[in-house]
DNA sequence: TTGTAAAACTAATCCTATTAGTTTATAGTT
DNA sequence: AACTATAAACTAATAGGATTAGTTTTACAA
């Protein structure tokens, strides 16, 4: 094999340091190459187009979303230390959040959803209904930072508030 | 005024048109020309650029949306009623959906807030509190359609089942 | 009827992604 | 040590986007 000073990983590393710094729309063939002194074409050697690199990044940015919401506080309600985590994460990474969405692999995704499911246990829930609170609380979660990205809420009112009330209220719903 | 065959409203319909029937990506200065018959940079008489007409697409897009919320059958549970009506609009017209998403006019997302606060009158609660309360019930609804989009939901679980169980829980949350 | 200005046009520039075809360097084999 | 096959880079090209400059056309107003 040669010349292969180049890897996926590197690709990939390159790719989400761009959505990181300079937002996902910043992340093209062009500016991939750029990054790693190389021309576009070059990478077609290491994937087959663009989409495959998105795919690729997102199972990596999966990866680190997930770690920063394990390394989590769990404190007496843990929904919350989670909640306010993963929207943290978010908005503090527009690009890697960005990034992740378009999918990733099974196990991350599933790693991340027994997350919630471990904040759930203290609700007597069978599996249907864990799996209806598990879809809402991440609705909960992608919506507020999708909300805000698009500058969905306009009122001076406090964001960190919110959350914590959408959350409180999402809680109470799961007691009663 | 020479020429004025074309107008804001016939290009902001043609675009609207295409999303609606080929997608949000599909707004493209070439497709918007071609489905007019004319060419790309005759569009810029009339718009300052791609981004103009995207956000006079959102205004337009979100009184589609407000008259679909507005034309809602107000039961027992006029938030579940609300959110179906949500939902269903941003998975049934998801180019439509996507449109409304970079703003629009502050009257009409007004409106649409308040169609949500009209729903909340059941509930005691003091302005700031409602204000979270709308948040959190936008970020749930939003979440849901954006998370399906992305093919967030792998499990073969009753989508629809899914959201009735998230309002439910949200508006006992509310109660409690 | 003529002049002006709006609204179309053509042609060009500068981005993308992607493909074809070519060169080069290296790893493994003789 | 030389040879060869191949991976990985390259150049050059195509096709599609947004946008700008400059030109022509046309409708209306004077």
């Amino acid at each position: 094999m040669p010349r292969m000073q180049l890897t996926k990983t590197m690709i990939i590393e390159t790719a989400l340091s761009l959505a990181e710094q300079q937002g996902y729309e910043a992340v093209t063939m062009a500016n991939i190459a750029r990054s790693l002194s190389i021309k576009p074409p070059s990478l077609y050697n290491h994937f087959k187009n663009l989409e495959e690199i998105k795919h690729a990044m997102a199972e990596a940015a999966q990866i680190q979303l997930y770690e920063a919401l394990r390394d989590t506080e769990q404190g007496a309600q843990p929904l919350l230390s989670l909640a306010k985590a993963y929207v943290h994460f978010g908005s503090s990474h527009p690009g890697l959040y960005a990034s992740s969405l378009p999918g990733g692999s099974w196990e991350v995704s599933e790693a991340l959803v027994q997350l919630i499911a471990d904040g759930l246990t203290s609700f007597p829930l069978d599996e249907t209904d864990k799996i209806h609170a598990i879809r809402g609380f991440r609705s909960m979660l992608h919506g507020f930072i999708d909300l805000n990205k698009h500058a969905g809420f306009k009122l001076d009112v406090d964001l960190e508030k919110s959350l914590e009330q959408m959350v409180g209220i999402y809680v109470r719903g799961l007691q009663s």
